[in-house]
DNA sequence: AGATTGACCCGAACGC
DNA sequence: TGCGTTCGGGTCAATC
């Protein structure tokens, strides 16, 4: 699933290629693609504008087009966003951003979850994006402090936590699964048991295994593939996603599984440990 | 066929 | 006990 390694390799892939570009048209094939708001009004706001930028906010595509108009991409579960080869018809195609000089860009998305919204500028996009999106992973507003801060208070386990969006921005259920190992805490703690050091180890986690996921082009566990269609590698450095029964590669205990908020969570039970509830 | 999953929505449980 | 806040479950959609 795109999350925010996948979204930021598409994004870097496919800046350098379009920036510059006339956006012609945006076709929409599918009215689902921009709910609630209209393909009309989403083409009505971006077609002619010069792309400026392609911006990654947690896990959207951000266009910036010269006129101030912004359009505003989420993947979901299954979305990929390409650089159109050929005119040849593909499956699931939703829509299609129809640049000059080229190449144009196709979102294809087999389960139509994805979406594609317009903004006339970019305080409106800003808004939108600031309304359900907190703290940036990469952004020096991260910090171990902050991420204390955001967890005070919390029963929820900390998976649920790194899940929600308007906390730290970007982070799904492979990545989730994959800080928490690297800071050895256990999905099920309360987010508000962790203390200083909690928060230091699971900052530098979210960081390492976001950093890993980009460094090898994102996970193609199910559907994704980047800007050029092609597979990530980022699932084959899995160190307990996906892995149950297999060796933790910490300290070697055979990996769970279990599910937490509605979601497969994996976690090794020797050396991730669970903490308890602080006291107030 | 049931499992899958991100964002959104809503009812329910929580805690001060 | 009251009330605002937080949490979890349901929903959507389509595929294998």
């Amino acid at each position: 699933m795109p999350e925010l390694p996948e979204v930021e390799t598409i994004r870097s892939q496919l800046e350098p290629e379009i920036v510059g570009n006339r956006l012609v048209s945006v076709e929409v094939l599918d009215p689902l693609w921009t709910e609630p708001m209209t393909p009309a009004e989403v083409a009505g706001i971006c077609d002619g504008g010069v792309i400026t930028a392609l911006e990654r906010r947690g896990k959207y595509l951000v266009l910036a087009l010269d006129q101030g108009g912004r359009l505003v991409m989420h993947l979901r579960m299954t979305g990929n966003l390409l650089i159109s080869e050929d005119e040849a018809a593909q499956r699931h195609l939703r829509a299609r951003l129809r640049l000059e000089p080229g190449p144009d860009l196709s979102f294809v998305d087999s389960r139509r979850f994805g979406r594609g919204l317009a903004f006339p500028d970019g305080g409106s996009a800003d808004d939108y994006l600031d309304a359900r999106l907190g703290v940036e992973p990469f952004s020096a507003d991260f910090t171990p402090e902050v991420l204390t801060e955001l967890a005070a208070g919390r029963l929820a386990p900390l998976k649920s936590f790194l899940l929600r969006q308007d906390r730290v921005a970007g982070i799904g259920n492979i990545y989730a699964d994959e800080a928490l190992h690297r800071a050895g805490l256990h999905p099920l703690s309360p987010a508000g048991s962790l203390r200083g050091e909690h928060s230091v180890r699971l900052h530098a986690g979210i960081l390492a295994a976001l950093r890993a996921g980009i460094e090898f082009g994102g996970a193609s566990i199910d559907d994704y593939r980047d800007a050029r269609g092609e597979q990530g590698t980022a699932h084959d450095e899995f160190l307990v996603h996906l892995r149950e029964g297999e060796p933790c590669p910490r300290c070697g205990a055979a990996v769970r599984r279990t599910r937490v908020a509605g979601r497969s969570t994996y976690f090794c039970p020797r050396c991730q440990r669970r903490l308890r509830r602080r006291r107030r």
